[in-house]
DNA sequence: GCCAACGTTGGC
DNA sequence: GCCAACGTTGGC
């Protein structure tokens, strides 16, 4: 089981909404480097750190758990969508998403900058990135934003 | 809402 | 196969 990243805008979708629903289908993603972790590393059953950005409480936020398998998006055959590609078909899709459901969302937002100066973080792919809305995090870093979390008790085994 | 960073595209 | 143009992301 992994830890990842999935970045949203709550002004979008955010932890509140995704609390509100029983599973969301996380699509609408565009970006081949977080495509590629999306459809051949993210696996039913894997743990996922939500993490608000373009927004004024900008930081990770809660824990959502992966519940389907990787599918390709509906969202890239729909010509009405936002997300429609043209180059893309049934046959030989490009773009994938998964389900995601609500585990729990921290009493505090763990903060951009409470990252940037914890020690043991220096390396994750947040900070050494920009711009990528699906993330892998190393198990040193999941421990360490649980403990920030104040969810320790909860760590997997 | 601006715009820098950065990945992808496509003309040549 | 180079590289300028373009599109997207995300902190500010």
């Amino acid at each position: 089981m992994h830890y990842w990243i999935f970045k949203s805008e709550p002004d979008e979708f955010g932890i509140n909404d995704l609390r509100r629903v029983e599973s969301e289908p996380w699509g609408g993603i565009r970006n081949f480097q977080a495509r590629n972790f999306l459809r051949d590393h993210v696996a039913k059953g894997d743990r996922v750190f939500i993490y608000h950005s373009r927004c004024k409480d900008i930081g990770i936020v809660g824990i959502a758990e992966v519940v389907s398998d990787t599918y390709p998006d509906p969202s890239q055959f729909l010509a009405t969508s936002d997300y429609f590609d043209p180059k893309s078909s049934v046959a030989a899709p490009k773009w994938f998403c998964v389900d995601i459901a609500f585990v729990e969302k921290f009493a505090r937002t763990i903060s951009l900058d409470t990252l940037k100066a914890t020690s043991g973080l220096e390396n994750m792919v947040l900070l050494k990135q920009g711009r990528l809305s699906i993330q892998p995090v190393a198990e040193h870093e999941r421990d360490i934003i649980l403990t920030l979390a104040g969810t320790r008790e909860r760590k997997p085994k």
